[in-house]
DNA sequence: ATTCTGTTGCAACTCTGTTGCAACAACCCG
DNA sequence: CGGGTTGTTGCAACAGAGTTGCAACAGAAT
């Protein structure tokens, strides 16, 4: 399950809104898709899936918008250790970062909370004297099942 | 210092060639900018370097030669928080795995090594069941002249 | 030297992401 | 509710990173 449950519908809605940011149809068909993705999607298939709300939308658009919710910290660009092409992957921002681990071999993504990952973070900032604004862990391996 | 000073130059050739694969100018061109290389660069500008070596080397052959110091591991591959525009950097791959912390306002970036590290990554193959083949934390944050 | 096979340069291409601009539509205020 | 301000959109053209097919070429082994 790649996002917490916790979600309520229309947050990202509210959230913009109390920061005075115009509520758009197109920016709520592409909120609409990161809020109900059950996976990482990129900015493609953003596009895809706003497309079926509202046929008119185009790409420059997606970027500006995951662009306006990257600067209000409303959702994290991840990479996936690249697994398919260049492109980014966006999820909704986590409370506590958590990690990413890909199979190289069969793309399966599990996500992974850690306590040492939490004390990681602080070690660094004590230190190297940095105060940390995003911290990014992916991994990539083998699972299990591709081990055999 | 962006790199472990324990290097022993040519040491990619000896790799490369017990490994059966052909070594040709070009290749220790490009070989050779990446092992004296003293900041992490990216394609570009190990083609402009290599160009120094050796005139005629093509764009191709640099991201060809990437691609196979990648696959036998002998490089890893940074985003380094895509400071500037979306190439990837590369350096030499440590013997252990380090984090890149990046200054989001003056690009500085220091690398940071830690048993807390070794521990996590410990614990996310024996938790996941993952054998852990890349581990990429890069942090973003402002480093103490920035943040005055 | 000859041959075999992997490598290179080139040029054309793909893909992700960005930008300038004119038309447009939220939102605010009266 | 209607009109004006200002931020937003679609479009089309662009930029930059990385990839590919292919003919010519050059290591390495015989």
């Amino acid at each position: 399950m790649p996002f917490a449950n916790t979600e309520i519908p229309g947050r990202f809605q509210t959230l913009l809104a109390e920061r005075g940011i115009r509520m758009t149809g197109q920016r709520r068909a592409i909120l609409n898709v990161i809020e109900t993705a059950k996976k990482h999607l990129d900015a493609g298939q953003i596009l895809r899936r706003a497309r079926k709300l509202d046929a008119s939308i185009d790409r420059s658009t997606v970027y500006r918008t995951l662009g306006l919710l990257k600067r209000h910290g409303l959702i994290d660009e991840l990479d996936l250790m690249h697994l398919e092409g260049e492109a980014h992957y966006y999820e909704r921002k986590p409370d506590r970062g958590h990690i990413h681990l890909a199979c190289l071999r069969c793309g399966k993504i599990i996500e992974f909370d850690s306590d040492l990952f939490e004390s990681l973070k602080a070690q660094m900032e004590k230190e190297c004297g940095y105060r940390i604004a995003v911290a990014r862990l992916e991994v990539g391996g083998y699972c299990s099942k591709c081990r055999t």
